[in-house]
DNA sequence: TCACTTCCGTTGTAAAAACAACCGATTAAC
DNA sequence: GTTAATCGGTTGTTTTTACAACGGAAGTGA
């Protein structure tokens, strides 16, 4: 199979970039050893930290196979790591023998950037949200969803569902309170209830 | 090819669901004519049209294509409209007589995904920032590196730029008037210029 | 038990955004 | 040419957030 994809493998040390910004890619990346930065350069210079791919993941497969191929943001080794690239053609394209793995294969990347699209949908559904209040109750509105219940559990702390929101910390705390005094939901640690009573929103 | 997709065609009368939040999907829709939008009722029963779908467009696909099912939102028709449903599996797997057809299908949707990726990526990206100025910065900073140039033209009209960027109108109208001011941007209607002095960021 | 840390709620202040309202310029419609 | 509508900038007020700082509660480790 890995002949089957054209697959090569290669390492970097710390620092060494794998991909710079502008590169026109027609692999996808697979970290198997160590782990890489996405790094954002804007047009004043300031350099931006916008992902960690760890081992086992990938990188760059949306820019690959949405034919884009210019990529906006470069890949840096955080670490000495090892890296295996895999050209998207031969990924996509039935191989003569029509091999298994490989349509269990573009299962898989299908299936994957389908629920990357997901959760992006689902975030961006909060963070487009003018206040820390809206975002929050949106929130907790697909989590109670989720649950199929009205009381759940969090995955995040409250730093951690700060950022997620894209909100202070502090600013969500109040917010809560708040909250949680008119009525509106109730809450412990990571542990939340929506209230039905106050629809007055 | 409709065969082999396994593709039936259905009419809906205006206000109609063609699929409710909760309901699990197998199949892929398309809007042959009219548009449908896909709706989001909330904890509290406030709905929300999140997106509309016109003639040609897809919709469900990344449910679909994610393994997920469970629909999150519901879709309505907005109008008399016919829609025309494709069966994931079916897609997704050669049929025997292994067509073009497929392969080609199979590398669309891939692409379509992938694009839709870059697309929430992207904005995303802008929409984290915290203020007006940061947003604005940032996406004008990936402007300028799409268009290779510190010059370039938005698509957007003031309005539009603030919908995309979720802030008020007036509040970016002034931030850009701020930004000009120091020397950071120039700009006229649509045509932006980024400046290089006022490294004070 | 005692220090030490982390997490979280609270408070006050300063900065920023939302909101509403207005106005001038440009465009479109008649 | 006049009217109407749209768009974009401005201003003032109110609301909301960011930020910094503090303190209590809970957990950890010596």
């Amino acid at each position: 199979m890995i002949k089957c994809l054209g697959a090569r493998e290669k390492t970097y040390g710390k620092g060494n970039s794998v991909y710079d910004a502008g590169d026109f890619v027609r692999e996808i990346g697979v970290v198997l050893d160590g782990r890489v930065h996405i790094v954002r350069d804007d047009a004043w210079g300031n350099r931006n930290i916008i992902a960690e791919i760890g081992e086992g993941e990938m990188f760059a497969e949306a820019f690959v196979c949405g034919g884009v191929g210019v990529l906006p943001v470069s890949v840096v080794a955080a670490c000495d790591c090892k890296i295996m690239f895999a050209d998207f053609q031969r990924v996509i394209t039935q191989c003569g023998s029509a091999c298994v793995f490989h349509s269990l294969l573009i299962r898989n990347i299908v299936g994957i950037l389908a629920r990357k699209n997901i959760m992006l949908q689902g975030k961006m559904e909060h963070i487009t949200k003018r206040t820390t209040r809206e975002k929050l109750l949106s929130y907790l509105s697909e989590q109670s969803r989720l649950h199929g219940s009205r009381e759940f559990g969090v995955p995040f702390d409250r730093q951690g569902l700060a950022d997620y929101l894209s909100v202070e910390r502090s600013a969500l705390s109040a917010e809560m309170s708040r909250l949680k005094l008119e009525g509106v939901i109730n809450y412990r640690k990571n542990h939340f209830e929506l209230l039905f009573d106050s629809l007055a929103e």
